[in-house]
DNA sequence: AAAGAGATGGTCT
DNA sequence: GACCATCTCTTTT
């Protein structure tokens, strides 16, 4: 299991290292992934390997904290090892990992998981969509494992049995050469290369 | 295969 | 009232 004390290293640190680690829900919903609430009580486990992430940080102008805290990005400046979930263009749900010491308002961006378990709620919860797009980017895979903006500022040390979300290391190693790349979707901080990617050649196909 | 546009709502000035 | 750390569908090469 992780300790806290893992996740309190810098952001593009910590990035690379959840790398092939495990992101995991238990969570109960009406399994069309609407997020309206319409809870049928029933909790899945569903889960995936984490093969991109993205790491921001509190002096970078493409980071949510940027511009100091508010009320949608306190979670942030608080302990490291809690989920900040956010809207993203009034639609999407987006999942960060937030690291680094109490205060310094920095996260790392779940951008996209490979699914593993509960692959049939997987399925339900994105509709008739092609496997291979299921889960490949940080709105989808919100969406495929039910991740939602009531899961702000959830524990994920709090590894107890039935805990909602949780990171689980399963022996696999992270790669050796993460691809580096520009961050996605952003339009200040550009050139900053903190999007870490698993290799093509250390996944299956 | 690539490019374009609309959807949609919380958050902040 | 503007701005998005996006996705999907439609239109065009």
């Amino acid at each position: 299991m992780l300790e806290r004390s893992w996740f309190e290293r810098d952001a593009p640190t910590v990035a690379p290292e959840l790398l092939n680690k495990l992101l995991v829900t238990m969570i109960s919903d009406d399994g069309d992934g609407d997020g309206d609430g319409d809870d049928d009580g029933v909790a899945t486990l569903t889960s995936g390997r984490i093969i991109e992430v993205e790491a921001y940080m509190p002096d970078d102008p493409a980071s949510h904290t940027f511009n100091g805290e508010t009320r949608r990005n306190a979670v942030m400046f608080g302990p490291a090892g809690r989920l900040y979930v956010y809207l993203s263009y009034g639609i999407h749900h987006c999942a960060n990992v937030v690291t680094g010491a109490v205060g310094s308002g920095q996260a790392v961006l779940i951008r996209a998981i490979e699914p593993l378990d509960g692959i049939d709620t997987i399925r339900a919860r994105r509709g008739s969509m092609d496997d291979r797009s299921l889960t490949d980017g940080p709105g989808k895979l919100t969406r495929a494992l039910g991740i939602g903006l009531r899961h702000d500022a959830v524990d994920l040390i709090d590894g107890r049995d039935g805990a909602e979300i949780s990171i689980v290391d399963d022996g696999c190693a992270p790669p050796e050469h993460p691809v580096l790349g520009p961050r996605v979707g952003i339009t200040k901080g550009v050139d900053t290369p903190w999007r870490f990617r698993v290799p093509a050649t250390a996944r299956g196909s």
